[in-house]
DNA sequence: GATGAATGAGTGTTCATTCAT
DNA sequence: AATGAATGAACACTCATTCAT
């Protein structure tokens, strides 16, 4: 672990840019092994299969993803500041964001794969994965919010659709600004907009004939 | 013969299904015909290729939906409405909006595979060519309010992002709302937020330093 | 038979086209149908199979071929021209090439198509048989010199390459030059140097240990 | 690892007989593996594609052939030979056509194979492409012949025919002549056929007419 | 006479994977 | 730690041919 393999890092090499020009499913491990410089054996000596190969690539930055989300978000009433611009301590929250931006920069090549060439593996859904769990992270709050709001309810929908953009705006950020700092910019204002929305369309008027 | 041919129609029903679980690249013709209840050679006497198989499903829908933005698009003077609140001729904006989700919902399956399972077909652009003619559509009238507001220019990764989850709203309506009535609903409030967006965002002061 | 069908015609028409570009084996019924402007049903109206497709090209022009051949060699002491310069009776040898290749140049198409494109065909060993046929006539006058030549054998090998060239001299001419008349006057130059060759080459010193 | 591969023998060993059988297009691939007792797959481990298996058979055989040719054709003077009877050094002739039949005898598989046998290869037109290059080096020959004397001109049409049938006696030697030592004995006698062919026939009477 | 539809075996080729050495 | 060889199943696609209508 210490001294990792040369052979190893130059397949990971090949592999990330091979499953990034071709995406997983039509990737070949022999070209892998080709450009590498390795018989297709070797493969085998370090990683069990294909999918185990992917997985090497972007198991540990996707391992760190989710210990910076569990860190933010087991910081109690965290979320409030979500909901409720009086109470925003709009330091914390941008160190947090500052937080992310670094680590999917620092290692956006594995991010860039996950995002969008990992149809056909296990992490093929991790974009709603991620979206499912913030989801249920700001569900709790938002029903706190609607208890102390009479006659409105939450708007399950747009739960669901102002997480997803809120998501798809780091994606976004990571495939179409290569620069960092600049990404950090962009997402000062996009984060901006994303809480008026927060704030806007979360709740709805009590509906006893919604389903 | 005057009716359509039911081989032909069974293939497509199994292919649209294959294509749905599989993707393009990873379906497998022999699949799609077994499940047909013909085989392969009777696949090939209607279509082509596996391509023509992919395209034959989505074609016609995807034409549509382009004469849809072509009329709207041609309407002069309508793309102020998203810039100018004031001049917001909301019916005309409904209707539009309302023959697009109709349309979409009308030809669903074949929407799904244009934006879930195209990769490795003519179409796999499909999303960002869109993005990319919306986007420049918006530009013109983009470039006519920063003519006319003194010290801002645009703020073209804004411009990006709006056009992206404008279309966005669209696709995540597809893929999470199986109900066109409440497919309008939720895309009316969605339009209200994004209309704010766009005033919001998409001016910035002038920067001679910025790259 | 009068009336001959028009379909069949232009089928046969495609037919040739497509034998002479791709090969007996490598042409396709498909496009020859389509080219015709048929489908593949009508053509096994007319033909039994490929391979009667190609009979029916060919099969008239090669029984004639094989008419004039038999009403060649039936004449009486004829082939003794080839061999005896002195009785050579220019004349009549003239008429019979002139007719021979008259009869390839009107059907040059079906006889470059039994040279050039039967393999996988009956006819593939066309070229093959007729040297064969025409060898065994050859033989006959052969066997009578040697008996009235003491000493002398017959060079089966000669024989054998003499006819061979023979014949390949009519191939060559039907491929390489298409203008007849032309063809005419080169096939007199060659008819010269052929006899030559009989005359020198056939015969061989007796030699018992030569097996 | 020091020792050719067996499989690989095998390999071409069973391809050699298909593609004799059948001529290159028809060949099988499956068939050719199944009769050396492997897999496809194997097949493609040692060559690129069925074109390449062919290629390794005929290409070395080929090349010194090509070698073999060169050397001759450049030594100063060597074709007066052919044209000019009294300078006509038979030993040095004799043994270029000793070394060229010794050639074709002992790679005697691969040259049938292209010169029957390879239809749908890059060699398809390996015979002519030989008569091509030899009738170039005679032309420069033949072209000083015709300056030398008065009132003649090349006829083309023999010179190309003559090539041909020079060529054509080593293939006919090949395809009916096993024994090298009798081909040699064979070739000889030819090979004064031929050149009285090239005295005889490639000038003809200056004729404007003539197009 | 001819069509349109369908068959079923075949093609060359690629793949992830295995394993003795 | 890595190679070279080989497997066997799968792939998209083409073919000559058949046959009910």
């Amino acid at each position: 672990m210490g001294a990792d393999n040369e052979t190893k890092e130059k397949l990971i090499a090949s592999a990330k840019s091979e499953f990034m020009e071709k995406g997983y499913a039509k990737a070949s491990l022999r070209k892998i092994c080709a450009n590498a410089g390795v018989t297709t054996g070797a493969l085998y000596f370090f990683f069990k299969d294909k999918e185990d190969l992917f997985r090497s690539i972007v198991e540990r930055p996707l391992h760190e993803l989710f210990e910076i989300l569990k860190n933010h978000f087991t910081e109690d009433s965290e979320l409030m500041n979500v909901f409720d611009v009086y109470v925003h301590k709009d330091g914390d929250h941008d160190i947090f964001v500052q937080l992310l931006i670094h680590h999917l920069y620092t290692n956006r090549d594995a991010f860039l794969l996950l995002l969008t060439n990992a149809q056909g593996t296990a992490f093929e859904n991790f974009m709603d994965d991620i979206v499912e769990i913030i989801e249920h992270e700001y569900m709790i709050n938002a029903k706190n919010m609607a208890k102390h709001t009479s006659g409105m309810q939450i708007n399950s929908y747009m739960m669901h659709w102002m997480t997803h953009i809120s998501i798809d705006a780091f994606v976004h950020l990571l495939t179409h600004e290569s620069d960092e700092k600049k990404a950090l910019q962009h997402m000062s204002i996009i984060m901006d907009y994303l809480v008026s929305g927060w704030v806007k369309m979360i709740l709805m008027p009590e509906d006893t004939n919604t389903n």
